[in-house]
DNA sequence: ACAAAAGTGTTCGATATACACCCATGT
DNA sequence: ACATGGGTGTATATCGAACACTTTTGT
């Protein structure tokens, strides 16, 4: 029938991390028309037989050499004119990884980088829309869900926990306030292990209880 | 390049409403292979050049001749398998519409009919998995945002919005509680008119100020 | 007068918010 | 000793939860 096609399907990643305090995204940079040596979301078209939440991870670890981190489906963009080229499907991942991520250049030789994100450069297709869905999920997540783990080494202190929150949030947070709402919650080990050689009061490290995902009714 | 295939791409439609104070969703009955005889969400392929949200909007309205309504993005279903006939990836779209709609087989004569949610049938494909998805996102939705509003007619009294509530999350809610806050939320106009012609006191009736999508921090 | 649903307030506990000072370490 | 971030408590306001009786209509 010619009044149905054939859409490509491709599945894009936004992975997030803090780095330097500050919330940054990882872009690679197109090689090739079209958008050729804009920055761009990392994806790729579907391979046969792998699930959707595989060629994410795929992707992402070929792109930029991203391995072990926390991913779920966003949204799925696929209005005729996105791409250029014709009917293109994208079915969006949102990744978060913890902070000093290593990056290597891609298998095909495009290059990846960490933007800071509010620093970001311009965007090919329709990935600053994207973008923007992902930043809006990640804060309402991080407000009812445990999910910050994934954006934390295995051990950090409360000091760190909440710098993450500063970041995704944009705003200062009561540091009194923070502790006793994150301490009641009971989602924290804390670890015999302190933070030492610093010029300062040496602070006290802890780790999650689970990394299972839990919805909580509210947060902050 | 053998490696990748081009699935088809469909899209699907959870549709919700109240009927006789009970949950209900729509259901088509399927006419052909693969699970011939079997009930099914509503859906189809998608169309050159269609938006997707267009042509949940156009399955909907073909397969069982439901128009005015909520509708907004689900999920993406693309594991390989869930479709016998091949790789598959549908988009799924969750509808919400007033009480009492007339549905019309669809023109291409499949019945369509509202299913009390949680004496559904066997459903075909992934389906149930995808209703429970639905199910959750309705109940969240309805914690957090103002979409009451698609699941009830223009005028409507407090009762009546609590019902709805009362329906979706399976279980009752204090009146008098209710009524405080959903009053101050400062969302409802209360209308001149009142309910008569019952055996009882009039009711107040009430409609919404507006039916632009709010979020709010808690609902609850 | 009776049946049926409409409408209405108060108390109590839990939770969020605002706010300032001492502590432990490295140099 | 000093600079740096670590660590802690209290008072107030707000919000959610529990709870029962009177009112208005149609028959």
């Amino acid at each position: 029938m010619v009044k149905f096609e054939s859409p490509k399907v491709t599945v894009d990643v936004v992975v997030f991390t803090i780095y330097n305090n500050k919330l940054h995204t990882l872009l690679i940079q197109r090689k090739g028309p079209p958008f050729k040596d804009r920055w761009a979301l990392p994806g790729g078209f579907l391979e046969k037989n792998e699930k959707l939440v595989a060629a994410a991870g795929r992707e992402l670890f070929e792109e930029a050499g991203v391995g072990h981190l926390y991913l779920e489906q966003l949204y799925t963009f696929g209005d005729p004119g996105r791409d250029p080229r014709g009917r293109v499907i994208t079915v969006v991942y949102f990744a978060l990884v913890p902070a000093p991520v290593e990056i290597s250049a891609g298998s095909d030789a495009k290059s990846a980088k960490w933007w800071q994100v509010g620093k970001l450069p311009n965007l090919a297709f329709d990935h600053k829309k994207i973008l923007g869905y992902a930043l809006a999920r990640l804060r309402a997540k991080l407000e009812y869900t445990n999910v910050a783990w994934a954006l934390l080494p295995e051990k950090f202190t409360l000091t760190d926990l909440q710098q993450v929150y500063e970041a995704v949030w944009g705003k200062k947070v009561d540091k009194r306030n923070f502790r006793k709402k994150v301490l009641s919650l009971g989602l924290l080990k804390p670890l015999k292990e302190k933070r030492t050689g610093l010029h300062q009061r040496p602070a006290r490290l802890y780790s999650f209880k689970s990394k299972k995902k839990i919805e909580l009714r509210r947060f902050f």
